[in-house]
DNA sequence: CGACAGCAAACGTCCGATGTCTCTATAGTG
DNA sequence: CACTATAGAGACATCGGACGTTTGCTGTCG
């Protein structure tokens, strides 16, 4: 096919470009459609899929917007590639986090507050109280590696790890964690974590954080083992 | 809006529980869009996201299939995503390089057997000759870092690095290299990447791709700079 | 047995109509 | 005068059908 594909190439480069640039507004469908030499259905077409790529924002009623484009958005989209990724490959994206996270989490011990820190301090307790709550301690762990992340400052990266940690991946990892009573082991991986960053060591930082997605790695393998067993 | 988004998220979640496995065909349009209560429009507009994710592969005459989901394709998004970035969150997206390519690099160094040292070897000596073409250098040098993280074996590592470096990150990068009279000296970059792998030696491999990743990281600001300054 | 023609199925594209939502300007009201 | 309710215009959402083009298959013919 052509026509649609030349039509989302178009709008791309045209935002590329800074002709069309954050915020802007796109022509009507009906008008963007004779611009670009195809049906209104070719349009809305193209227009869906650079919506869902989070680069245009229709507003039905107002019109089409480009978005901020900002890495948060356009970087969302990892997050579901991840999750459709088949079970082998996940461990692929595992040895992404821990090639990352931890070099991330000693960063964030050189740039964190005092503000930050009693942030994670608090999401910390929430995870203790959280005991047995499979959904609240994904929550929380969730919570907790973001906040760390976030303190880098460096958005783009935020956005990565975050896809990265798809949260069917989360699920699945925290199931074999409770069924393994292995919670409370990982909930002292974080309070760790915690420690090396409040006393801003970043080598230590790193370590826990390598210690900890090693955790991860260990308890998937686990699941996905017993789950390859179970047929 | 609702509809075509809930087909959307109807067919993914169809691949993802394994109903609609790789390489599975799809129902043909009309009868999809009966299933799914809604307008063959509704559903080539939610067939088209998914395409343009590569999950689905659409053979006109044919009809509509789940893809092999391979990190590979899943993750080609990112470097469009990429490629929409604005300028300011460049630099962002250097540093998460920074962050990862040594680590990659240093694995790589374990990994790496002597057929692929030869081809990395032949890569070098590519680029050498090319002097000055600034297309040929660029792609050589796609070809290089490509190279060396494949060789970790880790395809979703492969796939995210690559999606990092847009083509058009590098064009820049090397625009500005060459007018800096810097592309020799960046080239012996290179070189002293390929040594540490040669010698199989981690820790200098990745510190020999943090020089190299700095370095790009440096032109980069200078041509943000000198783009900044022009207006 | 192989090549070719023809057919059926499926996607690609277009068109026009109608529904529904937003924004805005306007008229009305206290 | 300020505020509110409302009517209208504009824009996207969805639908239904029609027609073109491509592909894969199949049955026939040499």
């Amino acid at each position: 096919m052509a026509l649609t594909d030349d039509a989302i190439a178009k709008l791309r480069s045209m935002i590329q470009s800074g002709e069309l640039p954050p915020g802007a507004r796109l022509p009507p469908e009906p008008q963007l459609a004779a611009q670009m030499g195809l049906s209104r259905s070719g349009v809305r077409e193209a227009v869906k899929v650079l919506e869902s790529a989070r680069v245009l924002d229709v507003r039905r009623g107002d019109g089409t917007y480009v978005t901020s484009l900002a890495p948060r958005l356009l970087l969302e989209g990892l997050g579901v590639a991840v999750e459709l990724l088949r079970d082998d490959t996940l461990l692929e994206v595992m040895e992404v986090r821990r090639m990352l996270e931890p070099v991330a989490t000693g960063m964030a011990a050189l740039r964190m507050t005092d503000t930050q820190l009693d942030e994670l301090a608090q999401i910390l307790e929430d995870m203790r109280a959280a005991a047995d709550d499979a959904e609240k301690l994904i929550q929380f762990d969730t919570a907790f590696h973001h906040t760390v992340v976030a303190t880098t400052g460096n958005e783009t990266l935020t956005s990565l790890l975050d896809g990265l940690s798809s949260r069917t991946l989360r699920a699945r990892v925290w199931r074999g964690l409770i069924e393994g009573n292995a919670a409370h082991k990982t909930i002292d991986e974080h309070h760790a974590i915690y420690l090396a960053l409040r006393s801003r060591d970043q080598l230590l930082a790193h370590a826990s954080a390598l210690m900890h997605v090693n955790t991860s790695e260990a308890w998937l393998r686990t699941v996905l083992a017993a789950q390859a067993a179970e047929r």
